[in-house]
DNA sequence: TCACAACCTAGTTGATTGGTGGGTAAATAT
DNA sequence: ATATTTACCCACCAATCAACTAGGTTGTGA
């Protein structure tokens, strides 16, 4: 299992913002009943999106959330890497991992950074607006 | 992350026992030691690969394991099923998952499935041979 | 019958997932 | 002004899983 509910439900939120652009500014609370998922586990995955400029969010009456883009400007990759941290399939791979010190030998590692290579590609050619 | 150290732990097994194949039934005490992986560790990874017909596991003196197929019979994705359970990157497309109740409308699951089925054709494309 | 090696069962430790609870800060309506 | 609405922040929690470890049992060859 590579993708958890945190990727998961970010990706949800931002394709629900999508449909919803016109009227905007959208409270988290219409978002949460929408999509079915916890609202107080909701915030957590909108802060991290809010920080990462993927929306916009504004305090208050009248406010909620709202994209800063198009949504053919998301592509899914963006929003799973901010989510998940990272797309690597294994943990050698992940940026901030001490190189292995069998990384030279390692009669696997070009088949895992091309494995990674495939899931990034294809998840960097789906855009938001792919989805809707 | 989606392939832990058990899928990772067995690939590089499989590759010792390939480019060791001349001579045949090789202790496990020396698999561990030259890849440098807990023997402990491994049993339980051994016992997986034995069962699910990877390789023939002998016991007493003079056994071991060795590989039942030439190695470019054996595809990396075969084994990492085994070892993983799943290389489905959602829960969603798990097999034997409760069907999510969403799954009719959901934005999302066609391209989780084409994610998935990339990831699938990838790993089922290269043989252990190909590797070493 | 001894040594060797696979196989079996049952822990343990630490991290992660998927949340919940209880606030504070900012913006708007009244 | 004040109440209401909303985002945002911080701490905690239960369950699960990953990655081992310990110790024993069964089968095999010399």
């Amino acid at each position: 299992m590579m993708i958890s509910t945190r990727g998961r439900y970010a990706l949800r939120v931002v394709i629900d913002l999508a449909e919803n652009k016109d009227k905007n500014y959208i409270p988290l609370k219409d978002i949460a009943a929408r999509q079915d998922i916890s609202q107080k586990y909701l915030e957590s995955i909108m802060t991290l999106l809010s920080k990462n400029n993927i929306v916009d969010g504004v305090h208050g009456k009248g406010g909620g959330y709202r994209l800063n883009r198009e949504p053919n400007k998301y592509s899914i990759g963006e929003i799973l890497r901010i989510t998940e941290g990272s797309l690597a399939p294994v943990a050698c791979l992940d940026c901030n991992a001490k190189t292995c010190q069998r990384a030279d030998k390692c009669k696997t590692l070009p088949m895992w950074k091309k494995l990674g290579k495939t899931i990034e590609d294809y998840l960097d050619s789906v855009s938001i607006a792919d989805l809707i």
